[in-house]
DNA sequence: TAAAAATATGACAACGTTGACATAAATTTT
DNA sequence: AAAATTTATGTCAACGTTGTCATATTTTTA
């Protein structure tokens, strides 16, 4: 077992030929000979070369990317990570993971940073950090390229491709759906005003109520975030006030977990007393009793095209905009009566 | 905004000095005069100067580590990799995700490619590739520093620096709890002669057990793997026999929570029916209701010391051993009664 | 005050690869 | 059969750093 790793120029000695060629044989450039190049692919293979990658990386365009993200939901993320991976094995792409804090303010810099020492050559951004216009444009001036995955039934812009997730459209027909079911009093839980996909998720339910003749009530739409205990507090909240909605919409199925438990600390049965459905289609909406109505995000399926575009961008030195929507889908299961 | 991004030479030209100082002022080398040093730094600041991180890696060690899982269950995945990317960020490392398939025998070619090929200079593994002696050897052999985590109660061996997780202590903790609150059938689920957490965790059961003067019983002890669909066709089984368990030790909290959904689905109530306890302390074991009760496995922090061990393997050139021990904490919530 | 040591700077090679160009050999065209 | 073209191979300079060594300057020591 040598100690050093074998160089194209071992390779080249050994078989007899100039180092060049070998580069050649490696990249699978035309004009080489068969005899030459299956000579050449026994010393490679006998001597158990690989090219080092960081030599190569010099004299190309970087081909690793960044995923920037900030977000503690884990199966999202994960879901998203090897949807990327999946992209990146097949064409060689190496992934740099950067979760981050987008209210600390140093996104940027740390992007900057990332982007300015060549370890990666394009960024997929999702939300809220994707919404964010000024940094986009500042990366783009950084000659990197930059895909987005935001919430919308259109792309905001043609600065990048970018992804766009109809979370109204889906949000109107899983509203629906409830209405379809008898239900009238239907709150919406976790609207934010600065969350993209919450807002987009309000203006399907408040679309569809108006389709069914209802009107919006203030008291049914409580403010919070994303998360389990946000869920327990505003369910907490609604439970305590007089008139009880018979149908609760999670913004997305923590907060669904949320109500489902306090539902059950108020010993209300879910869907009897109560119906439930959350946005996402987690884990816990598959494993978690009722099972949970909820909506299907793809985001294996989302996060891989979004890699196939930044990919593909950077691969040939294009600035087309090609852009891709999602439509998502209704996961009918248990956790919905009908009256 | 110019067009390429400024080298190490374009501060030099600007600054007026060599480029080899400039390298001296940005490794913060001794033996440059405060004076020069803060002129340097000045043109650095002002072109926004970015050492070319690729470049530099030509002549130094790689400081990139790979993450190595076999996993689908994302939160453990995430909160790794969250801790190895603290210590990361802290050290300037990166992290190179490698989630793989260790039954598909590609393994050990995938990660020779990465190291072969300079793109990774250590690897973190996970079990079951990390109980995997010879594939260890054999990365070894490759000049590559290797950090593994493994369930165990002391390391198996010296051959490289060793996290080691007591799964055995903390299975007797949890099953001697579930004694203590008068249960005394008690049934295992998702014993695995392949699986060394699930072993560690079934050897604590049957230790407690025998030191409360009661016998293993095979009809308790269902073999499974660590899958909310497991848990419930485990679940299942065991509820068609005759003589019923009081309480349930789920493998994992999967296990538990497939445990729960089919506990419901019979009509029985948890805890009063029927107890169930889980292990790991998922965002489920929380969420869930009732809370389960489970065993916290820290999984950041385990992660976290792997990465500090491996990055420091990597600095200094030491082929020093050191391992580390994790204790696992029970966590006590609602789903255990009192007989 | 000369010699020695410490400090500060620069010149240049190297890292392992790819790209531009040169050239040699084989084949086709005139 | 000569010229033009295609095919196959090689030479060498880059890429942007860091390491080695040389050298210039300053400070300390004898």
């Amino acid at each position: 077992m040598s100690s050093k790793k074998p160089t194209i120029k071992d390779v080249a000695r050994l078989a007899g030929v100039s180092f060049k060629t070998v580069s050649r044989v490696v990249n699978n450039e035309a004009w080489v000979s068969d005899d030459i190049k299956t000579r050449v692919q026994a010393v490679i293979a006998q001597l158990n070369y690989q090219p080092n990658r960081t030599a190569r990386l010099m004299r190309t365009a970087p081909f690793s990317l960044a995923f920037v993200y900030d977000n503690p939901n884990s199966h999202y993320v994960i879901e998203m990570q090897n949807g990327i991976l999946s992209q990146c094995r097949q064409k060689g792409f190496e992934l740099v993971i950067h979760p981050t804090d987008s209210h600390s303010g140093q996104v940027l810099q740390e992007l900057t940073t990332i982007i300015g020492s060549n370890q990666v050559g394009g960024v997929i951004l999702t939300p809220p950090l994707s919404e964010n216009r000024e940094l986009v444009q500042q990366l783009l001036a950084q000659q990197a390229k930059v895909v987005r995955i935001v919430s919308g039934s259109a792309p905001p812009d043609d600065l990048c491709p970018t992804i766009y997730v109809d979370d109204e459209q889906a949000g109107f027909n899983i509203t629906r759906h409830l209405l379809a079911q008898g239900h009238r009093r239907i709150a919406f839980l976790g609207y934010h005003k600065d969350h993209q996909s919450s807002l987009g998720r309000y203006r399907g339910y408040c679309a569809a109520l108006r389709e069914a003749g209802l009107t919006v009530s203030e008291q049914l739409v409580i403010t919070g975030d994303f998360t389990f205990d946000s869920g327990v507090a505003m369910t907490e909240q609604l439970l305590q006030r007089g008139d009880k909605p018979t149908a609760l919409f999670g913004c997305n199925d923590e907060i669904a977990a949320g109500a489902l438990f306090t539902a059950r600390m108020h010993q209300l049965a879910v869907p009897q007393d109560l119906s439930i459905v959350g946005f996402e289609n987690s884990p816990f909406s598959r494993q978690t009793w009722p099972r949970l109505t909820t909506v299907h995000q793809p985001n294996a399926e989302i996060a891989a095209k979004a890699a196939a575009l930044l990919i593909s961008l950077m691969l040939e030195n294009e600035t087309q905009t090609a852009h891709c929507g999602f439509e998502l889908q209704l996961v009918l299961r248990d956790s919905v009566s009908t009256l």
